[in-house]
DNA sequence: TTCAACAGACAGACCGGTCTGTCCTATGGC
DNA sequence: GCCATAGGACAGACCGGTCTGTCTGTTGAA
């Protein structure tokens, strides 16, 4: 591996556990174990630092979180599978992300001291909240829930409740308790699938 | 107002949009329009005025969400009355909060970093899963949900969707998607009565 | 006169970032 | 094969500035 790259997957690391205003260059040429001279080498600044630890990061979420929906065909099962993902795959990768989810870590420390940079990670957001609400506007077209389901109000919802299972996972560590928050989620799901086939089978 | 309150306030308004270890002292004394002597005369330390501001952060929460309750008989709608507060009197309230939920912004920055002051805010997160807890026990007694229902389950579910719409609402400082997010919650709660109220009709 | 309350200069650690120098490797002329 | 040379990768001393916390001096009320 590339120095380049040691120092953006430690970096990587250590903005999960403490964010990126607490994590200093020092700690990070430490552990990646080189020194400023190789930093300075590879990025002009912290904040370059910053971009090039949030592509890998959101290109280590898609490969985490998407895992295995090509195989998938119902687009509630997909979100589903979104769902037991974005739990098993990559808030419990303790490898890469020993501190949680880093983009709710980035959002808090940074929505009002670096707006710059949080419009980068909110772009994230919006991209993944779209994903969530084309899945439920294909489930309409595929007969699997209501036609007048409000796609973008579920997808927020659904979001909101990853959002808050994960800070609930940072709090508390506890896997039951982050089992729990997930599957209430899936039940959400569920339902909005199993209320319509009551109806079609009435 | 003393300047001890006074430097309090400031501080809870600052930790609030910047979080703890990102709002300097000398930025601190500036709006508290005191000195480091007028600081440190109250405070033996930038931890010490931590613990102030989360004693205070605690005692407004709980005069913001906790308000009313008494006039309620209905252990649901105690619930109820505690989302909307919660959306209303306290996330919405810009003066004392305007970064948002300050225990969340602490969680995320701190359960890593100072684990020993995370806990402290722990403390209290544990004490509001209890109150919802005993009010879902107490809905029990009362008839008002079913018998099994998983008290525990249901206020971590709860509490998680509490947490998400927080942070939803600091990245995206949309009223109406905190409206969605809460709402979404309080006809879950709805939900556990009204499906109980057909049960009893049947 | 005394003493708590406060102002602000200061200390020392640490921050992100720069700069010079060293080492290693690749290349080209002979 | 051999060596001079060039250039990129990296080490680490160093810079200005900011951080928390200390200490001394001033002020005003009792």
């Amino acid at each position: 591996m590339s120095l380049k790259q040691q120092i953006t997957r430690e970096s990587l690391r250590l903005f999960s556990l403490n964010g990126f205003l607490s994590t200093g260059i020092n700690e990070i040429i430490a552990v990646a174990d080189t020194s400023k001279g190789g930093f300075y080498n590879h990025f002009s600044s912290k904040e370059q630092l910053f971009y090039a630890v949030l592509a890998e990061s959101q290109s280590l979420w898609r490969e985490r979180v998407l895992y295995g929906l090509r195989e998938i065909d119902s687009p509630t099962d997909k979100i589903v599978a979104i769902l037991i993902n974005y739990k098993d795959r990559y808030l419990l990768d303790t490898e890469n992300f020993p501190g949680g989810c880093i983009f709710i870590t980035f959002s808090v420390e940074l929505h009002d001291a670096l707006p710059h940079l949080m419009e980068e990670v909110n772009k994230g957001f919006i991209g993944f909240k779209a994903l969530l609400t084309r899945l439920l506007e294909e489930a309409k077209t595929d007969n699997e829930i209501y036609l007048d389901t409000d796609s973008k109000a579920v997808a927020q919802t659904l979001f909101a409740g990853m959002l808050g299972a994960s800070v609930l996972y940072g709090v508390e560590k506890d896997d039951l308790v982050l089992d729990r928050a997930i599957n209430s989620l899936i039940d959400y799901v569920q339902q909005l699938k199993y209320a319509h086939f009551q109806e079609q089978n009435v």
